[in-house]
DNA sequence: ATGAAAAACTAACTTTGTTAGTCCGGGACG
DNA sequence: CGTCCCGGACTAACAAAGTTAGTTTTTCAT
């Protein structure tokens, strides 16, 4: 075939291949021929834009990354002027007066980026951060956290924190495991039974759209991390 | 070779060898022929004894679960007795005046088992729950926490929130990446470089064996939640 | 115009998970 | 005691996946 008018490919379209490979088929789904298949294209072409299958998952967390609102960590500017220019998807800058409401809502936003993309969570636990946008999102809370107050010290361990939550919390490890209806568990685990159950009814059911025990003990740990953060001292 | 006269292998060594694989190699050092070689055996054997390496994986989690300590979880009983008889690790029954204490040294335990073995976190990652052991750790926190005066529902929300916390920590998602001297950042993340250089600080330098920032944050974290508990209404 | 580089391809190699079929030792049963 | 059979090791081999080498054609800079 010999080399097209004008490319095919780009390091971009191959991340976005392999997301949406990932998304529909799970992370075993993810192989260089399965990328290419969707963009039209044989395997070894994706090596002139990608060094390999760890630069494409890099590629592909910085995509993720990307969906992270930074908007609600934004100093509270009276005119949205700077640094909102030519963004993306930045949703205005928070009110700084309440700086746990724009934590929250970053953190929310955080989380919701993952919860989109499940299956990119197995991928990309332990890998190092090297994105700019990671590195700018951490950047970004650090200093929202400066500006409610906290020591530099003291704001890394509370956006260590965050961080935490937000990745075990996406992991969704705890409840991914009780698909059993929760009575089965009663002879052997009494006590999970009874929360399990305890818990279905708070969530009004299977049908309804109220928050799940996931959610609900998120918001449970953002809003005791906040709370204490805000008395300080730390 | 034929039928040994006493068999080489079984679910439990094989399963010790791929825990060791992945402490020492990495997740993409466990393939099914490594765990053999260091077995002394090809790698077919295995399929004897596991049905694949799914069911390796399987394995290998329930031995990193049965390394959590429940001892700290044990109701305040006058004398050890019942549940602790043939019990493995168990570390004496945690005083059940300060439910906070037990919780917390259930929690340190559980995030020292994974960071024993950090290379099976994203082997994990997104498993299904199926381990007993693991039922058996949930069911007995959410008792402990029932204890402590919490409503089933609400026992529910923190353990997943502790649950969280533990794993997300045990990601170490956070510093993982921050590998570069803390000046490096400076120029585009002013507020990184500040955070982490304060941050360096407190732990006492690289040398010293002062918590690091992953521990500050998690110990952070666990003692805002626990407070917040204590201080009901939740 | 000409050469270098980019970007697609085909073909092939390696590693890894897995399966099929072989071989032998020991317990169950006649 | 002999026979059967099955557990548990083996060898051989396959398919899928990551990757590399080498080919071809187009574009761009000189």
């Amino acid at each position: 075939m010999g080399r097209p008018s004008r490319p095919l490919l780009s390091r971009e379209s191959i991340a976005r291949a392999a997301l949406d490979a990932v998304d529909e088929q799970g992370a075993d789904g993810l192989t260089m021929r399965a990328v290419a298949d969707r963009l039209g294209v044989k395997a070894a072409s994706l090596y002139n834009h990608v060094s390999g299958k760890d630069e494409l998952i890099d590629a592909l967390a910085e995509l993720v990354n990307a969906e992270i609102d930074l908007g609600p960590l934004a100093p509270a500017t009276e005119a949205a002027d700077a640094t909102d220019a030519g963004g993306a998807a930045g949703s205005g800058g928070g009110a700084d007066g309440d700086w746990r409401a724009g934590v929250a809502a970053y953190a929310r936003g955080y989380r919701a980026a993952f919860l989109r993309h499940p299956h990119t969570i197995a991928l990309l636990a332990r890998r190092r951060v090297g994105a700019e946008r990671q590195l700018l999102g951490y950047d970004t809370l650090l200093a929202a956290l400066g500006r409610a107050g906290l020591t530099p010290a003291d704001a890394a361990e509370a956006a260590a924190a965050l961080d935490y939550l937000v990745l075990g919390s996406a992991l969704e490890t705890f409840t991914a495991g009780f698909a059993r209806p929760a009575a089965e568990y009663r002879p052997g685990y009494p006590a999970l039974a009874g929360a399990l159950e305890a818990s279905a009814e708070r969530s009004g059911g299977p049908g309804g759209g109220a928050p799940g025990l996931d959610e609900r003990g998120f918001e449970l740990a953002l809003r005791l991390l906040l709370d204490g953060l805000a008395a300080r001292p730390v």
